[in-house]
Formats: C-alpha cells, sequence, structure tokens
DNA sequence: GTTTTTTCGATAGCAAAACTATCATATTTT
DNA sequence: AAAATATGATAGTTTTGCTATCGAAAAAAC
C-alpha cells in the first residue's frame, strides 16, 4: 500500500517549513532518529545541530522549542495514522469489521506501508509510546489547543468516535471509548516493555495480544450496550 | 473516615526522610501545591526554597532531583488510594459492589476522607491528574524500576486486578484493565478540562458521568467474559 | 550541662539548557 | 546583476540543575 500526502502540518507548528529546505527535512528525519535515541528530555536543539553538522540557531530558525518540535513530529503520526484509517476503510461497509481495521492499525499492525514522507516510522511509534503525552500534559495546554494544534488528535479521536457510534447508535460514552483506546494503544506495549506487572501484554511487540485485548475492551464495551439498551 | 498511616514511601525516594523535621515536612506540603500551581516543568528547587524562605542547597539535602520528589509525591497518592480501598472493601463481600466501589475511590469520590498526612488533596489529585505519567515515561523507567520505585503503583494495579479476577475468573486481561482504568481515571477528566473534544465527561469534577463511564468500561468487559465463556 | 553530632543558612560556583542577537557569506529568486 | 533569503560563525543572556564549603544553631548523647 502507498500513502500520497497532501495533508501538511499546520503551519503554526514550525517557524518556517521544514518540508521546504534539505536543512529543514535533516532537522526533521535526524530531529526525530535523536529523540527517539535520547528521549524528549535530554534531546536539545544543540545536540541535534551537531549531530547534523549545523548550528544550534539554525534549527531555532525552524521551530520555537523542543516541545513545538515534538508536536510537529506527532502531528505527522497523528496524520498518517487517520490517512491510513480512511484509505483502509474506504472498502468496508461492515461496521464490525472498520472497527477491527481500526484497531489493528492504532496497534501499529500497518506500519510497514510505504509514505514518502520519508520519516523513520519504527522511531516515529516509538515517540508516539513514550512522549506523546508530554505533547499536552503542561500548563500552556489551553493555549496551544487554542492555536489548533491538537486539532489532528481530535479529529482522529473524533473519527474513531463516529465509527463506534456508527456500529453503537446511542452509545454515550464513544468520545471517551475513542482516547481511551488510542492512549491505550501507546501505553499498554509501553509498560509490556517497562513495566510488566501493569500489564497483559507480552514483551517485544505481541501485536495479536495487544489486539485481542483492544478488540475484546470496544467491542464488550459495544455490544453490550446494544443488547443493553 | 480516617485514615491512619502507617506506611511510608520507599526510603530510597528521599535522601533523609522528609517527615522527621519542620523543613523537610514544610518541603513537601509547600512543594506539592507550588507544583500543582506552576506545573511539573516549571517547578524548580529553587523557586520552591525562595517560596518556603530556605536555600536551594537545603532541599536538595532531602531530594536528589525533581523526579525523585514528584515521584515522593505520587508514592504518596498511590499508598493513599490502596490504603482507601484495603478499608472501604473490608465490609464488603460482593465481588461487583466492590468493584462499584473501587471505581468511585479511584474517580477521587473520596477526597474529603480525613487523613494525617496533612497534604492538599486537591494539589495532590491535580498532580497524579496532570504529572503522573512524566513519573515512568522517562528513559531512565528500567533503573528506576529496579529500585522497585513503582512498587506502590503496581500493588494498586495487581490489587484491583484481583478484584476483576474474582468477578469474572479466567478473565485474561486483568491487569491491562486495571491499569486502563487507572489511567482513564486521571486521563478523562483532565480531557475535560483542557480537551473536551477527546471526552463525553462535563467540566469541572462531573464525578457522576466519569463514574459511568468507567462503571460501563469494566462491567461491560467483566460480564461479557463471563456470559460469553 | 557541656561535648558531639547533625542540621541548616549563607555564599559560591559550575556546566548545561534554552534561548536571542548580530553580521558576514553563501544561495536562490527576481 | 540586484535584491531577497538562508545559513554559518560567533557571542552572549538567563535559567536550570546541581555540588562544595564553612560557620552557626539546634538536637542528641554523654
Amino acid at each position: 500500500m502507498n500513502l500520497r500526502f497532501t495533508i501538511r502540518p499546520n503551519e503554526k507548528l514550525a517557524l518556517r517549513d521544514p518540508e521546504s529546505s534539505d536543512l529543514g527535512r535533516k532537522i526533521v528525519r535526524q530531529g526525530l532518529m535523536l529523540m527517539h535515541k535520547i528521549g524528549y528530555e535530554h534531546f536539545t536543539f544543540r545536540k541535534l545541530a551537531t549531530e547534523i553538522d549545523t548550528k544550534e540557531a539554525s534549527v531555532y530558525r525552524y521551530f520555537e522549542n523542543k516541545h513545538r518540535f515534538l508536536l510537529y513530529l506527532l502531528t505527522w503520526h497523528w496524520n498518517i495514522l487517520e490517512y491510513t484509517v480512511i484509505v483502509s476503510l474506504r472498502n468496508l461497509d461492515d461496521p464490525a469489521e472498520k472497527i477491527r481495521t481500526l484497531i489493528r492499525i492504532v496497534a501499529n499492525d500497518f506500519s510497514d506501508w510505504d509514505d514518502e514522507t520519508g520519516l523513520d516510522r519504527n522511531a516515529l511509534h516509538g515517540i508516539a509510546m513514550a512522549e506523546s503525552s508530554k505533547v499536552y500534559l503542561i500548563k500552556e495546554v489551553d493555549e496551544v489547543n487554542r492555536e489548533q494544534l491538537f486539532k489532528p488528535y481530535k479529529d482522529l479521536c473524533g473519527r474513531i468516535a463516529g465509527l463506534f457510534s456508527e456500529y453503537a447508535p446511542g452509545y454515550p460514552f464513544s468520545r471517551s471509548l475513542s482516547s481511551t483506546m488510542l492512549e491505550m494503544s501507546q501505553l499498554q506495549p509501553y509498560f509490556a516493555q517497562h513495566l510488566p506487572a501493569l500489564t497483559d501484554i507480552g514483551k517485544d511487540g505481541d501485536h495479536e495480544k495487544l489486539i485481542r485485548f483492544l478488540e475484546n475492551l470496544v467491542f464488550s464495551v459495544l455490544d453490550n450496550h446494544i443488547s443493553g439498551k
């Protein structure tokens, strides 16, 4: 499968479009890898600049700070996810099968799909898993939200909630269930890797068990609503 | 209801026991409030020292760094939660009622219980909501885990998983469901406050709806297992 | 009740992080 | 060829995160 992107991250996210220059693309690609390697807290623009043989000031010409940079990366991630969902569900009619497919996508079962972003999909997934909540668990969350910068995540969440409502009309918690599923598709594998007492998912990418957990969770809740109401 | 604590946070967490001196207690109580007010990222020992009219170096005599300090606060939170669970379930026999009670506890419906910790329960809950994941979403997670510092959270999660297994024996994802419920009891209210598109819970502490969501989630999954198997 | 230990205040200092500013030199656009 | 833009090179600021030292005060031990 091949993804073609017309969607671009919000312009406010970067000071200038990193996709418009060699240096910009290098910052994004190598920055992604570096953050994946050393983690958000240890990541600095100075280290990135040294790595790609440029200057700190040059990186600051593209991104205001590392929080914006993380948000930029996650925006790609959310866009890729939503786009994959759209394309994958295009030919499906059965709401149940749509949800099953969707769950495989958020559980990172489609990471071998090609895209033309040139981004390391493995690193992107790692960052989504370990760093994504740092993007909204901040005091400045309301200001950032006012700039519409969480729109891609909210859109994705809303689209999934729509699929839940299609399957189980009138279910009153479709958005909460959607965000729960999205968050847990990241967090449960993280727990599996680092804090196995907090999960039943096995180590090293036990996709199938994660998928079974999420399917069981979602369908139990939705089916219960259908039969109970 | 009154809670009496014999449990104390792991000694490795603090360089010396903050409960053993006036300054130590002040650091914890005021530090809790300050972190709640300005957020983890903006919180520094220097600011705390200024606030309580002492010196930065003195704060460092109690805590290695602010990450350990956060972990210390969350350890209190987890201990209080687990203790509240233990006490509240003591007289209950019905597994379903145990789970319903438990959900009310994690949804912060018991915050008016007295305890003798002298900690601001509202601030503690705020920090658990907004900062708790920062304590394990770090590169050093495995080392911290090796020091057993996540034990209180894992114990709480394990206890809840046990209650789930009691209600629905053989359900294969009791730990994952437990961590899902714990995480969402924090995250959904945060979303309600700051990113309402990601949730169906209403603003300003809509306890009842959060409780209904969590109850519906947990019982749908467990009941489905009972009837399906 | 004074010695001994522990704690804390006061001051200093350092390396790194998180930026901002300036200016000259490339590079691209017009 | 001129004008506009992007980058390199260098420098400098404030804040954070931490360590060291030393004397005074307070607490504990004798």
